[in-house]
RNA sequence: GGGUAGGUGCCCGAGUGGUUAAAGGGAACAGACUGUAAAUCUGUCAUCUUCGGAUUACGAUGGUUCGAAUCCAUCCCUGCCCA
């Protein structure tokens, strides 16, 4: 790593920029000075995603740059909802809920940011939002907010149609506040987040200098999109989470060995800590040869988020089913009882969840998307047998690249 | 509070008494083609099924009718206008 690059240079250079309030300034601080930032996580699910992952990919940078770096989770904004950008509006989540997500926020976190002696902080705003006074927080902080610009916001603009509450539209008043909070506490002097997020955390960066006097700034990460414009990190079963029990390595191994050919320099860049010259190396492979940097790409993530061990077994599980290696031991593994035999296939495939229904089972046999050790299902009706089983396991395969091995117990 | 327009399948959106499990589009899935890519073409896309059908669905609950997503009543929710 070239320690004599500016991390601001850094940054860019990998694409992670998207908005910044004052680029020239941003770079200075970050030269100058430790500089503590903070990016703020809702705890809308007991998991993080993709999504979030992207910005502690940023805050690993900046925090090997020797900046510090705060995890704000949304114990209090949390309660009411972000409204960016979203067409309806978030359900309401009970306080053991949220509680609940913070704590597994935390876990994932401490995978990719250090924060031993201080290196880093972990705070929640529910420990001051939470304690707030209605009326002190009006004679505080809202005389600073004007409607109109709040109204003319570009994050509202989709709720203007359908629809905003009061509620809701008092999110960015409490995200502001939080950016307010920790300048106070910690100096913290830049709020970061993905482009959505650019509405509230003007409204901090702004709240910050009327109210104090003080230069506050904020930077927006790129959202993480596919070259078609969708937004990327969405399997079949919705978004692609970093908790294994709710995306299993495999699964999430064969997401970035699957992206298109057209980002997987995008995600070399972003979502892994190869130096850019080996990401424009990688990249720049045509054909059939970049499944090669599919493959790196795949394997340094999967390896980021959980680490060598299990990175490795998915990478040669994947082998073995699209490469004729020989390890088939960490393919996704689904159990059958001794008594199974003889259930139909199709039965057993729903029940263990690899179909959503026996419906869905049924038509994809009729498509001739199930075989079982490679030979290919005709029947709807076939029944599990022993002889499918060779040393215990059957190979099941769900689509054109969807292993699961059956493991007889 | 008054007026008015609405609430349809994963999403958008047609449908105003039977032939509607509900047009069309998007998403998604499968097949062909490939490189575990994209694009393209084809098919599928509520659940269960002995493949004959059966059941559950059009904001909620009741009602009218042989028959309702479609008509009536009440309620809930949303937009817009007025207060």
């Amino acid at each position: 790593m070239n320690f004599l690059a500016n991390v601001f240079d850094v940054l860019k250079e990998r694409g992670f920029i998207a908005q910044c309030t004052n680029e020239d300034e941003v770079r200075e601080m970050f030269d100058k000075e430790k500089v503590t930032f903070y990016i703020g996580f809702d705890p809308t699910a007991d998991s993080l995603h993709v999504g979030h992952f992207l910005g502690l990919m940023a805050m690993a940078h900046l925090q090997r740059a020797g900046h510090r770096p705060i995890c704000l989770v949304g114990g209090g904004t949390g309660t009411v909802g972000d409204p960016s950008g979203k067409t309806d509006m978030r359900k309401m989540l009970t306080d053991e809920l949220i509680e609940h997500n913070c704590n597994c926020f935390k876990k994932q976190m401490e995978r990719f940011i250090d924060f031993r002696e201080g290196r880093a902080l972990m705070l929640n705003n529910g420990d001051w939002l939470r304690a707030l006074n209605y009326v002190n927080l009006l004679r505080e902080v809202g005389s600073h907010f004007s409607v109109n610009r709040m109204l003319a916001a570009e994050c509202y603009k989709q709720r203007m149609e359908h629809g905003l509450t009061f509620l809701e539209f008092n999110y960015m008043v409490m995200q502001a506040y939080d950016f307010m909070e920790l300048n106070h506490r910690y100096d913290c002097k830049l709020q970061m987040g993905g482009d959505d997020q650019w509405s509230n955390i003007i409204a901090g960066v702004e709240l910050i200098r009327r109210k104090e006097s003080k230069p506050a700034y904020g930077l927006t990460f790129t959202l993480l999109t596919k070259s078609d414009g969708k937004k990327m990190g969405k399997t079949e079963s919705g978004a692609l989470w970093l908790d294994p029990d709710k995306t299993s390595v495999y699964d999430f191994y064969q997401y970035w060995r699957n992206v298109d050919d057209a980002d997987v320099g995008k995600c070399l860049a972003l979502l892994t800590f190869l130096p850019m010259d080996e990401v424009r190396r990688l990249s720049a492979y045509k054909d059939a040869k970049i499944n090669e940097a599919k493959t790196v790409l795949a394997y340094e993530v999967t390896k980021l988020v959980h680490g060598e061990a299990e990175a490795q077994e998915a990478k040669s599980a994947a082998e073995a089913l699209f490469g004729g290696g020989a390890d088939s031991e960490h393919v996704p593994t689904i159990h059958a009882a001794q008594s199974d035999i003889g259930m139909k296939l199709i039965d057993l495939l729903a029940r263990e969840g690899v179909f959503a229904s026996k419906s869905e089972g049924r038509r994809l046999v009729q498509q001739n998307g199930v075989s079982v050790n490679d030979a290919r299902v005709v029947d709807a009706e076939r029944v599990l047998q022993a002889m499918d089983f060779k040393d215990g396991a059957a190979l099941v395969k769900k689509g054109k690249k969807k292993y699961y091995r059956i493991l007889l117990v």
